[in-house]
DNA sequence: ATATTTTATCGTAATATAGCGATATTACAA
DNA sequence: TTGTAATATCGCTATATTACGATAAAATAT
């Protein structure tokens, strides 16, 4: 049917798979690495720097945006864009700690 | 037009996502779960396990396979999975350069 | 109030993904 | 060779994703 079964699977399974989307993108990844180097950045900046449309960069903003990963401001009528430290951090430890679980249970073996 | 436009951003950022994308779904957190703990594990089994069918469970399998995490070998009539920890230890290290590097850029400021 | 600038949303089209039943393939056993 | 068991592939449907042009909304400046 293509609907992802989430009900049948673990919190952690959802949420790993949830966060995961956020970087199955290479444009999400490129707008997160451009966000890191600017710390504040326009939408219509990064959109020339990825050389996607305004619209679609807009989109991807949202989605980053929506699983708390950005933050955004406005200053006059531009809004700017940074990442989420706090948040960011509660996600590489997410998937460290999946990483390391994962290693963890083959070496027992 | 709907079609993840790759060429356009950097190798880096296409081989992050590439990875992301085999996280980014649940059944697929739970398989490599599932293959972590028992280590060698027949798609039947997988697939009772997490509750989807043989077809689907053998898919998702197909694709974490593809991307170079898993390892099967018949044994009989049995095919036997389990985690590429080489490749494991790899995708673990990109991840966390990712998150370091970014992570780094932002303290600059 | 009007114009300008920046971002967000709407509508739409193309492609990708997720799931399953039916069937094919593969490997062993009798 | 025939049967059985395990896995993979095919064909299909439903939903999700990606992208863009057009347009709306928000904020400031004139």
């Amino acid at each position: 049917m293509g609907v992802t079964k989430r009900h049948i699977h673990s919190m952690r399974a959802n949420q790993i798979a949830d966060l995961a989307k956020i970087l199955s993108n290479p444009a999400r990844v490129a707008i997160i690495e451009y966000i890191g180097d600017c710390d504040g950045c326009l939408c219509q900046d990064i959109s020339e720097k990825i050389r996607l449309s305004q619209p679609t960069t807009s989109q991807h903003l949202q989605v980053i945006k929506r699983a708390g990963v950005l933050k955004s401001q406005f200053k006059g009528k531009a809004q700017y864009y940074s990442i989420d430290a706090r948040k960011w951090e509660q996600l590489q430890e997410l998937f460290y700690d999946f990483f390391e679980h994962t290693k963890s249970k083959m070496s027992e073996k």
